[in-house]
Formats: C-alpha cells, sequence, structure tokens
DNA sequence: TTGCAACCGGTACCCAGGTACAGGTTTACC
DNA sequence: GGTAAACCTGTACCTGGGTACCGGTTGCAA
C-alpha cells in the first residue's frame, strides 16, 4: 500500500512552497498538523496540499496569513450558522483592490507624463516649474492608499 | 539674520516626515550631510525640504530608496551628457505599474466573483466545482507581477 | 543660571512572509 | 548493514522602510 501518505518535500514540491513555509504555516496555525511516522517525520494526506492551494489563493486575493488564518478557523467551527465572515471581508478587500488600482493610475499617469516630457533629472525637475512631476500632490495622498486601520 | 539655517525639527516638521527618517535619508546617501551648529547639530538650508519632497514623490512614483539614491546620484555628477536614465528607469517603471495594475485587475475578478456568487468558506469552495474562485489559476501567476528581479 | 526642550550618536526593534543554517535523526535503497 | 538523501528542531537572518529607546549634550529663554 501507498496509504503511508506524504512527505513533507512531495508535499512541498505538488504545492509549490518551500519546506519552511509548511513547517511556518503549521506553526501559525495555517496548516493543521499532520500525522507522524513512527521517527517523527511528518506525514500528509491530499487534503494538505489543497490546503496550500487555498491559502495561496487567499493570499492572492490580497489576504494577509494572519486573515487567512482567521478565514479559516471561522471556517472550521461554524456549525451551520454563516458566521465566516467570507463575505464581509471579501467585499472589504474588493474595495481595497479598488483602491489600490486608482492609487496606481494616479502613479501610471504621473510616470507616463514624466516619460512624455523627457524628465531627465529628478532635483531639476523640482526646480523647474514647467516639470509635469506632480511632486506636492504625491505627497499628498498617502502610500498604499485605501483604509489603512 | 535668521540666516542660521533650520534645525532638523523643524525640516522633518516641513517636509512631514521624521526627524529619524531624515537621519536614515542622510545614512543612506539620500540627503546631503547639513552644515552643524557649533555644538553639532545639523543645520539645514531650504533646498534640503525640496529634497525631501523629491525623495518622496519619487517614492510614490514606485522607486525604492535605493533607485532614488541612484538617480539622484546619477543626477548630481553627469556633467551634461544624459547619463541619469531617469527617462529608461521611468519607462521601466511605467512598465512594472502597468503589470501590477492588471494583476490587481485580476485579483479584483477573482474577488468580485467569490463575493457574487456568495462564497461563505474558502476550504469548502476548493472542493466544490462550482466555486468561481479560480484557485490554481491564481496560483500560477506569481505574486508582485512585473520583472521581479 | 537654571531649566527644559530639542538634539546627538548608537543600537535595537518593528512589520510580513518567509529563508537559511547547524547539528542531529530517520528512511530508503543497495 | 551501510550510506546518502531526506527530514527533524531550534534559532538566526533576510528585505525595505523606517521607528523607538537610551544616556548624554546643546540651545535658548526667563
Amino acid at each position: 500500500m501507498s496509504g503511508t501518505g506524504l512527505r513533507s518535500g512531495q508535499v512541498a514540491q505538488a504545492a509549490g512552497v518551500n519546506i519552511q513555509t509548511l513547517r511556518y504555516y503549521e506553526r501559525r496555525g495555517l496548516l493543521a498538523e499532520p500525522d507522524r511516522s513512527p521517527g517523527g517525520h511528518r506525514l500528509y494526506d491530499e487534503e494538505a496540499v489543497t490546503a496550500l492551494r487555498v491559502i495561496k489563493a487567499a493570499q492572492r486575493l490580497g489576504f494577509t496569513l494572519e486573515e487567512v488564518a482567521e478565514l479559516l478557523e471561522a471556517g472550521r467551527h461554524r456549525h451551520g450558522r454563516p458566521v465566516s465572515g467570507l463575505q464581509e471581508r471579501a467585499a472589504a478587500k474588493l474595495a481595497e483592490v479598488d483602491a489600490k488600482i486608482a492609487d496606481l493610475t494616479t502613479i501610471r499617469t504621473a510616470l507616463a507624463a514624466a516619460v512624455e516630457a523627457g524628465c531627465d533629472d529628478l532635483t531639476a525637475c523640482a526646480s523647474m516649474p514647467c516639470c509635469p512631476i506632480p511632486f506636492t500632490d504625491l505627497a499628498e495622498e498617502n502610500r498604499h492608499a485605501g483604509p489603512c486601520c
């Protein structure tokens, strides 16, 4: 039988992550503690790979590891009631992403203007009124726009 | 005469940064070392404030502090020849920003789909073929799209 | 002249998300 | 049974952009 489970190296490879990352996720409560071989080696089941894919997908969607942990935890022990909050969190994250896109679009415009105008020296530009780089405006909006707290 | 220069606290406040940040930038070569009072206190000229604005603007445009330092340095001792590279760097950065926007747009689509479909549990979703979250696709594109190195 | 805010240098710490290394076991295969 | 690869734990380190703390000076005003 090959029913002994997957070894950490296999899981890591299957999910495209580092072995250390597996243990890191385990420490952070994102990945359930797997069974062990008699000698203490981790033996994962197939679901571990799925779990890793879920984590990676959620991360890609903009959730931090802490948020992912919460989502998983909430999903785990809600018994029927829709208490997970994925809906609200996803909606909030969507707003964040929109804000980020809007911010990057502003940046894009400024960069494009600088390229268009042939700007060649930031310091010189700053003291020339004709430069299209909006030095002061850029400073005003705070970095990483979106609800910061 | 009030010609003795600005103290670090004044500069920091004028530019909207922390005093520690001033010294940090000085250490990193982004901000020229200012004159000192007989007792060793930094005395800045007005240009320091402009310099800080330039740094902050460049940062907002997506340049790292190291890149900003290079740009300033290059701008400083090119003697006439257009060797600074701001043009190419800005163009490259523009491409990066575009890639990032495209990536975020993908994310946005996935998030919107999840909200639309009323997804409520990531783990459950992962094992249901009807879920619109593109788990595998999301994993494929690497994070922070754009030229990473 | 005294009192207190502002400043000094140096060092350590923060965040997230990992990654690396050291030194010791276990497993798998021949 | 030997050996090499894989794995174990624990701890330290990395990136980037700052921030915080400490004990000791300086600057300025009343």
